[in-house]
DNA sequence: CTGAAAGCGCTAACAC
DNA sequence: GTGTTAGCGCTTTCAG
């Protein structure tokens, strides 16, 4: 059975005051409202016996404010979800939002779903790590005049404010790392072609060929969403069809494994036959057959940055409302072969 | 600027009507009341109009439900509870409840904490993954009439359902595999020696020690967290007292990849000069220098079972109270070298 | 078949 | 210094 929890009503009655009054107290305005020493501490007192809490619900509905941060993701069984999910928690806490966990499955379906979900629970901000590349239902949102940041990924066609790495110049120099080693046949292991965050870092790839005069083959471009299977029948492709690709850039932390199970089914090893360098870094490449060389991101900042520029939105405050773009990290281990 | 959304009486002036009849509508209850076809059909149609979504603060003050499912976890990037998380989410969404998300960042204050704030947010039920040995919060919780079921961690004192491994069992078949190659000398790196997950794995582990005549050293058994720094150290420190030990057993995914940095800093290789065995498999474990043998645990099984568990204790429905075990399996890789 | 009205628990403007 | 009151948006008796 339920019990019927304690209410400012139920503790002004047995202290014979109004509500408000017990309610000025709790909120921390007795001074300010001039309640006396007495009143306030007997109202305190009362509080703590009976384990007082305020019922937010009530709250929210009365200041149209819930201190809720909707968070939508793809799969917060991702680490790269996962801890940007975690320095994002942290900040909202800091700042004494809660957060309401949407995992999208990475299907459009379901973020819209989610995004229908979290506007009717009257969240008071919105993250996002968007799939696919429908904006139309994030920007619907944004119109509803509730603040909204993507990380992960954003849209060039709409103007909402999102938080990532600098792909294009993660790539730049991985890939330029690569062609220093004496590399020239490069194999690009896609996610998602149109999603910016795969084009940016294929523009960072065709940038750096170019720059070292190397002519790119659009077949070498293989892929088509951040999953480990399609990592693996990219890979294995590519493996069967240019035979004389002597590396390849995975274009997240899932696809690398997929890349990892093509090549070691197909007896290659990483480094001696083959060359492999990761966008995103995870904590056991260090202890791979070969370690992985890896474009590392910031995940955590990404998070906090997000939920700092969210929080800003939130409060009305001023926003530099472009793209944020944060700097990522050439992790060199053993993956790249010299082969000049 | 906010838009002041459309809400029942905003509707129901517009076209004319009372509010409990767009209610009544709009909840599908259309026929047990009766409504006309015509009243419903104009109700519909604004309602699609203005593109009405309910206001669920309100609704949930009003019926003292929130359709909310508050989820404390020590911590969100460990992709063990990450797992688990995601599972939780998906059982909810399809069950129609939303989850809070709390990270304890492995802090009991913090749990503490979250709890209180769930608290005050009404949620209809909790899944706590908890930290540390103090439950005297949790069973204050479960004083309050809300539901709460446990995952990964549980509490002989009191009586709360939880889901957990068969942490007994598997360490027995791991401890049991070792023995099989000949490993007699084996260390237990261990988490937080008062938590249940910890004593009954140690429990197998002894167990499976002495059903083979072998004496358990406690000498042998290392480690106080449940997290990579523990791990590195105990381990380095027995790899230091005890140069006979031939094999290790890390009571956790972290716990495991501290000790392999431990054991790669002393310039040892697994297999070769050391055996592991790792309770908690990962994803990257099969592509590892030497992949690692492990205890795998069902993840999205304790988290879908713990939902389950969990809405039916929402719904008063009857459930056998008790722990929940759920079996774990050896994934044998390369990681133990038979020595007989 | 539909409307009026009360009330969930809280806050804040307005009394006195 | 403190109480009264209205109302946030919804649901649900109770009336008609």
């Amino acid at each position: 059975m339920k019990k019927s929890p304690a209410t400012l009503k139920s503790i002004s009655a047995t202290l014979g005051m109004a509500p408000s009054t017990v309610s000025r107290v709790l909120n921390g305005k007795a001074k300010e409202y001039r309640i006396s020493e007495p009143t306030a501490k007997k109202v305190k007192e009362e509080a703590d016996r009976v384990g007082f809490s305020p019922n937010q619900i009530a709250s929210s509905l009365r200041l149209q404010k819930t201190n809720t941060i909707g968070l939508v993701i793809p799969d917060i069984s991702n680490n790269y979800f996962a801890t940007i999910a975690r320095a994002l928690e942290n900040e909202a806490r800091k700042a004494g939002y809660s957060i309401i966990l949407c995992d999208s499955q990475g299907q459009t379906e379901l973020e819209r779903d989610a995004i229908r979900l979290l506007r009717g629970r009257n969240i008071d901000g919105l993250i996002v790590a968007p799939v696919g590349n429908d904006a139309e239902h994030l920007s619907a949102f944004k119109e509803s005049g509730t603040p909204i940041v993507l990380v992960d990924r954003y849209f060039k066609e709409v103007s909402i404010p999102s938080v990532s790495s600098d792909n294009f110049q993660g790539a730049y120099d991985a890939v330029s790392y690569m062609i220093k080693h004496g590399h020239t046949k490069i194999g690009f292991i896609q996610g998602i072609s149109e999603a910016t965050v795969n084009s940016d870092r294929l523009n960072g790839y065709t940038k750096a060929l170019e720059d070292n005069s190397i002519e790119v083959q659009t077949s070498y471009i293989r892929g088509d969403a951040f999953t480990v299977e399609s990592g693996y029948q990219a890979t294995k492709q590519l493996l069967e069809d240019h035979a004389d690709v002597t590396a390849f850039f995975a274009m997240s932390n899932l696809i690398t494994l997929g890349a990892m199970d093509a090549i070691k089914e197909k007896g290659l090893e990483i480094n001696r036959d083959i060359s492999l360098i990761s966008f995103d870094d995870e904590l056991y490449f260090s202890h791979l057959s070969t370690p992985l060389t890896a474009v590392a991101q910031n995940r955590t900042e990404i998070g906090e940055k997000a939920m700092e520029i969210l929080i800003k939105l939130i409060k009305d405050e001023q926003v530099e409302t472009a793209e944020t773009h944060l700097p990522t990290k050439l992790i060199v281990r053993e993956s790249v072969r010299d082969i000049r």
